[in-house]
DNA sequence: ACACGCTCCTGAACGC
DNA sequence: TGCGTTCAGGAGCGTG
């Protein structure tokens, strides 16, 4: 489940294959993934030179020296492998590689997503802060935009739980269930109270645990990754260990506590957290 | 402006 | 072993 971490981590792998190289082509194998791909995707991405590769929340944008900007969001499934051995050429495509990027050097890229909750477009650079997808974001929780005044201005009015709040990317770009859950349980915030309600000191321990925990997984992320100019391999997903976040019915990991993690939904997600360290 | 539920999709996990 | 059911979830969208 890509959320910030992910999309950074694979955006740092992404970079030395595609930042200044040219597309020679593209592959694209269905029409289309959440949405379909845009009126001449293929014609408008061959030959075109990546001058820069970003991450913006949760999507990467790639903008070209034509002045589009190639948008991808991973969605749920979604993953990037490169191909980049001499040696060895790219596999077979399997049933859910639907977009390969075909360097000028040989390098591929692949696009594999089986629930196809993810997204590839172009838009006009002048667009980028107006596109429907990309309007209305809130701050990067990384960013100097964004801190506890800031945070505690967007959640003052919210009558939902905290952490439905969070999951808002209009008041916090990038965050989702599972890093929502880790900040809670990192900043000793139960899960169900109401955002409106928080008090100062506990919202600026939280916009520092968002930051900590976002941190923490992108170095873990980042030290994940390998040689990949040397080597094929998929991106972005590395060996994380969530203190509350899928460990239903384990013991918690805080010292001294001997409680049970519990799952309750909210909103339709899962929320994990524990119910003697979050008051 | 905000709250909430529905929807897309498929593989994995589970129950009988 | 196999079939059916449930669940996971990002975020746009419609509705209240």
């Amino acid at each position: 489940m890509p959320e910030l971490p992910e999309v950074e981590t694979v955006t740092r792998g992404l970079i030395p294959v595609m930042e200044g190289r040219v597309v020679d082509h593209v592959v694209q194998r269905r029409a289309n993934l959440r949405f379909p791909f845009p009126e001449g995707f293929v014609d408008r991405m061959a030959g075109r030179r990546i001058n820069q590769l970003t991450r913006r929340a949760k999507y990467i944008l790639g903008y070209l020296d034509d002045g589009q900007v190639l948008l991808v969001h991973l969605g749920m499934s979604g993953r990037m492998t490169i191909h980049n051995d001499p040696a060895v050429a790219a596999p077979e495509p399997g049933k859910h590689d639907h977009v390969d990027f075909v360097m000028a050097d040989g390098a591929v890229v692949r696009f594999n997503d089986p629930r196809r909750f993810g997204v590839i477009t172009l838009i006009d650079g002048a667009e980028v802060a107006t596109h429907k997808m990309l309007a209305g974001i809130g701050p990067e929780p990384l960013g100097n935009a964004f801190n506890a005044e800031i945070l505690a201005a967007g959640i003052a009015k919210r009558a939902s739980p905290i952490k439905t709040v969070l999951l808002d990317q209009k008041l916090v770009a990038g965050l989702g269930n599972i890093y929502v859950c880790e900040a809670l349980f990192r900043s000793g915030i139960a899960p169900d109270r109401l955002a409106r309600d928080l008090k100062p000191g506990e919202i600026d321990r939280l916009y520092r645990e968002i930051r900590l925990v976002l941190e923490d997984a992108i170095a873990a992320g980042g030290s994940s990754l390998k040689d990949y100019r040397q080597s094929d391999g998929e991106l972005g997903y590395f060996q994380h260990n969530f203190r509350v976040y899928g460990r239903e019915g384990e013991t918690c990991i805080a010292d001294g506590c001997d409680a049970t993690i519990e799952r309750i939904v909210q909103a339709g997600r899962s929320t994990f957290f524990c119910p003697t360290c979050q008051k």
